[in-house]
RNA sequence: GGAGGAAUGGCAGAGUGGUCGAAUGCGGCAGUCUUGAAAACUGUUGAGGGUCACACCUCCGGGGGUUCGAAUCCCUCUUCCUCCGCCA
């Protein structure tokens, strides 16, 4: 959620800097300057009645002590005509402020100065790109058909226990999933993030502390008897740890893992992009998350990048870095790198991390603040990534190291798995 | 599931109707001392709104009520703790 103020000082250039993303703000903009004028004059309204009660309090407390029981009785009738006023200001106030809240959580967030024009994932900028697609043998695969042909995934049992987007992994493809959480896993924590097991089911408010509700409710699986949320990533209870903290300046930054499952509802998504691992109701995750001080994000969001690439090196995959366009850019995010690796059997990029940093957009929403050497409070940066999403590597390994004797497994997995092969 | 108890500033923890936005300790910040750091000592320090700055207003788990006046009394919800029962 952007700030009221930011926009009452910055609102020509949060107009140019929402364009980038094809939105045309200004309307919106002034009418969350407007509904604002009428927040601060009716508190101000409010609390000038209120301190008129005040002063009416004491004088009638003091009249008591003094024994003067008829004036203050006298007074008493003047304080309840100034209580039923505050009442009506106070129900004016609260509709004032909702007014308000419901224009800014239109409002995406303002992209980073960097961050280039464009309207869809076509104009995002390819920043860095590293690894070699391999050459296979004429009859490769895609990964679907070989979790098929060496038993490791299997999707109709999934259907049938559940619905389509539910594989079930098995044998070896089960193992090489642990695998790969636990080398994730070791490799984040090895890297200063403290690892997490969090909820996968969380309440209304952490959903609007991240910024999943109120605008993508329908992405997220809803536990109506409960009311409680399913995650679709480690993101929301993570994050969520801190919502409403006032940390202190020598506690950040504060660097998180998590291995979750995610669910996504993905309504309306069909087709050839959705086949075998590509697209899933459920699937695996495992995440990093940093609360920083404002001062020292972007350094940190160059750390995750730096970091994120180290794996895919180790695990050979090539794979290339986006730095994602306005019109691409995530609701809350200032600046978004995707990293994709090349599935070389199906002849397109997966996408398989998302590194981005929210500056002050969800610590805004989530009272996230920390207090400052120079003792004033200010809210956090927060950033989070996937380090790395399950699937699509899966899918990238099995697709990238098939040989006509079997699949290999890259040499930093084979310690985790305990084989070398699938055949 | 049954019976009790509790929720206060960044943290711990006093405070039972007006002078309480709230003692004290820790932590933070500034300083003294020190080559520097630590320790010690001194001062300072709750949050949000509002204002050019003051004033002023709100906030003692959430919501509602009693009262001229509520951290304090009542109702309700949530959470936590103790004891009993059940249980992976």
């Amino acid at each position: 959620m952007l700030q009221v103020h930011e926009i009452r000082d910055n609102k020509e250039e949060f107009i140019t800097a929402l364009a980038k993303r094809g939105l045309d703000a200004k309307a919106v903009l002034e009418k969350v300057l407007a509904a604002d004028e009428v927040r601060r004059n009716t508190q101000a309204k409010l609390d000038e009645t209120l301190a008129q009660a005040n002063t009416l309090s004491k004088e009638i407390g003091m009249l008591f002590k003094s024994g003067a029981t008829d004036k203050a009785n006298a007074l008493k009738e003047k304080s309840s005509t100034l209580k039923e006023n505050s009442k009506q200001l106070q129900d004016q106030l609260n509709a004032a402020v909702s007014r308000l809240e419901e224009l800014l959580y239109t409002l995406p967030n303002i992209p980073h100065s960097s961050v280039p024009a464009g309207t869809d994932e076509t104009d995002n900028e390819e920043v860095f790109t590293e690894g070699t697609i391999p050459e296979l043998q004429k009859d490769a695969l895609p990964h679907w058909e070989l979790a098929k042909k060496y038993a490791l995934i299997d999707f109709e049992l999934g259907v049938k226990i559940t619905g389509a987007g539910f594989p079930v992994y098995k044998g070896k493809g089960a193992r090489l999933q642990r695998a790969l959480i636990a080398y994730f896993l070791d490799k984040n924590t090895s890297a200063g993030y403290t690892e997490y097991q969090v909820p996968h089911l969380v309440n209304e408010a952490s959903g609007f502390g991240t910024g999943q509700l109120p605008d993508k409710e329908g992405q997220m699986y809803h536990i109506t008897a409960d009311d409680l949320y399913l995650i679709p990533t480690a993101e929301v209870p993570v994050t969520n740890m801190f919502r409403g903290d006032l940390l202190m300046h020598n506690e950040l930054p504060i660097r998180c893992t998590g291995y979750t499952p995610c669910f996504r509802r993905e309504a309306g998504s069909y087709g050839a992009h959705v086949r075998g691992l590509n697209r899933l109701h459920q699937f695996d995750k495992v995440e990093i998350v940093r609360i920083e001080h404002p001062d020292n994000s972007y350094a940190a969001l160059d750390g995750m990048v730096e970091h994120v690439k180290q794996i895919l090196r180790e695990l050979e995959l090539p794979y290339r870095i986006l730095k994602l366009c306005g019109g691409d850019l995530g609701f809350t995010s200032a600046l978004t790198y995707d990293f994709e690796v090349f599935s070389t059997a199906q002849d397109r990029w997966l996408e398989i991390s998302s590194v981005s940093n929210f500056e002050t957009f969800q610590a805004n929403r989530l009272k996230l603040r920390f207090k400052d050497t120079d003792g004033s409070n200010k809210l956090v940066h927060t950033l989070n990534g996937s380090a790395l999403a399950l699937p699509r590597v899966l899918a990238g390994i099995l697709e990238n190291y098939q040989t006509p004797e079997g699949i290999r497994i890259p040499e930093v997995l084979v310690p985790y798995c305990g084989f070398d092969m699938i055949s």
